[in-house]
DNA sequence: CATTAAGCGAGACGGTACGTCGCGTCTTTGT
DNA sequence: ACAAAGACGCGACGTACCGTCTCGCTTAATG
């Protein structure tokens, strides 16, 4: 997701092993996850990686794109499942960001993760095209389909819809409870539903 | 806010000074401004304040707990007012949220006091009892006039309406665009007064 | 020997700890005797001195300047003896010079010691007050004492005389063998005293 | 002078470009002339050789030897002229000694140079056969010659002589100053003929 | 009114992490 | 087989904060 940062003409010189890459990664999880995203640090993860700093530094810029491209990585396949309603379309969204975020490492990563991203412009841009411009779109195509459905009129307020759901499950992840209730993704997504009712 | 860490029998030696304490509070708030919060140490504020790292620990335990003190002081005393209709209330608890958190010192300070506080169960617990549940009782407040006038039904998700608006608001401030568009609160308090289905 | 790199008001503060000092110097001295000169390095140091890098380098401003300080100490207080003649002084002197250099710790950290000086303008001017120019001034009055004796003329070359005994120890030191002949201060000094010898 | 590091066979696949070779050398006096011995890098070497790394070690072994070969190669051929008095032909050493040691890359070489030697049993024995045996060789020469012309009797302690003249040199060039005296090589002749104590 | 305990500015202290650099080796693709 | 390029594990660099501690000095309330 988040591109090599250099691509010095490509082939020359000694390839990159990916057995470097994928064992950084796995490091970076498994330590955001055994103690929390402040604790986890470049040193610590290049040697339960059993590699140099340099080999972290030469692919990520820090620690936020190290954790962010570690922890987040299915979420870009998400295939926007059609449900057959607007409701259950919007359920199953729900769930799937809830299910993202419950993630043992997610959950220790995100705040510290967003803390960061908040703090440098260049990652704010970069999260915003990569997290925020794919979740608008998915739901876009959701209403695209309630709207051939008849289930809504024309004018859907997308952003707003999606400041609702998203923020509400970051917020009641982040800071109400760790454990989230299940029915949680229902409710929100019939409050959302009646609540775009265009009368 | 946060009390004086220790109560050593009350009035022996020399009293702490009131200056030191604005002088710090101060700092805190311009540090945190103009260098945002990770940029903000506390031998920084400390240098700013022109006293002693000591005096800041003194006072509080660290860095997320003075800047949290320095930047949340307003929000407390917040008086819910009664607009007369459901809608009006919420929008306009939406818009002190807003307010709130569109502060400069408020919105730099955000993100990292976030993090922060969701990495130490301690002040996990601290934030629960200081913001959450007056806002909660705010918000139940609300609705009892609510269903007083009869707006209302009596099965209310209150939560679920927290988790809503306060992160439908955080999220829009703190990752969508700095600038909140003046007309989100009425949007997000019409789509949750529809949404809670009472008709 | 090396003044202190700064000088804060003297008494604001807390004062340095003359232990970690000591715990320094001899630490170095250890690691330099045990490992050699390049192999010891500040962050090593610190550690079996039990203290923090910030220790060192708030005392001295590198390798070089902590090395020179641990290594050679005693030679500052020589206070160039008076044998009864000129040979004999020179001899003396010599065999200090020989003593000095031929310690462990300074043997093993003389050629690296050097190295740094000369690499630094600083440290090049640092090294010639505080090294040359003593040995110099002694050289003078042992000169001095020889021509009030009537053993030599007026005009004695110093400097040519000081190259001929630092350089010849230096060389035969660090070069030539470790094990260092007995006699060669005595060969030395009766090279140069025929050798001055102004017709 | 320091052998190729291997020989695999002698001719067996490609031959070493000798264009390489001189440009390491190139590069190795440049680089060590402008920054000194310290910043001088075997990367920064090959880069500004237009080579790469291996191509450096697979002709030497370390900075220490790459640096030796490429700024003392005059040296070897020093035929030991015979200008017809000892005292001449020492002067004429010392010049030639002076001369090969205040060249901008030798001066700027030299410390460091010693230092990697002083600490490497192996570069150790090496510089002392390849550089202090031929002086000494040379010196006995001109001892020789001395002593058919009459000018000394048997026993002279060339060894003595050698730690003299060249750690003179050495200690004048390296510590007292960048600038050497233009007479200095007379007068230190002068004082070792007279010194060895044969009228 | 002297005592005394705490506050205060300053800065040293042991740690830990930072991001960079050089080392010497290894692994590619092109000669 | 050599060459250029560059990845690799390693370890040192010098800096910055952390939160605690020790100084000398105020500053009031108390005995």
């Amino acid at each position: 997701m988040v591109k090599p940062m250099t691509l010095p003409d490509a082939r020359r010189g000694r390839p990159r092993d990916s057995r470097v890459h994928e064992a950084i990664l796995t490091a970076t999880v498994d330590l955001v996850t055994e103690s929390g995203y402040a604790a986890t640090s470049i040193g610590a993860v290049a040697a339960r990686a059993g590699t140099g700093k340099d080999a972290v530094y030469r692919r990520w810029s820090g620690k936020a794109e190290l954790v962010y491209e570690a922890v987040f990585t299915a979420t870009e396949s998400a295939p926007v499942p059609d449900t057959g309603s607007l409701t259950g379309d919007l359920t199953a969204l729900v769930e799937a960001l809830l299910h993202e975020f419950t993630a043992p490492a997610a959950a220790a990563a995100l705040p510290g993760l967003l803390a960061d991203f908040a703090a440098d412009p260049g990652l704010r841009t970069r999260i915003r095209s990569h997290f925020l411009a794919p979740a608008k779109s998915g739901l876009a195509d959701v209403f695209e389909r309630a709207a051939r459905r008849g289930e809504t009129s024309s004018a859907v307020p997308v952003d707003l819809v999606l400041d609702t759901l998203a923020g509400a499950v970051f917020f009641h992840v982040g800071l109400v409870g760790e454990s989230a209730a299940p029915e949680l993704a229902g409710r929100l997504a019939g409050l959302v539903v009646r609540g775009i009712e265009v009368r």
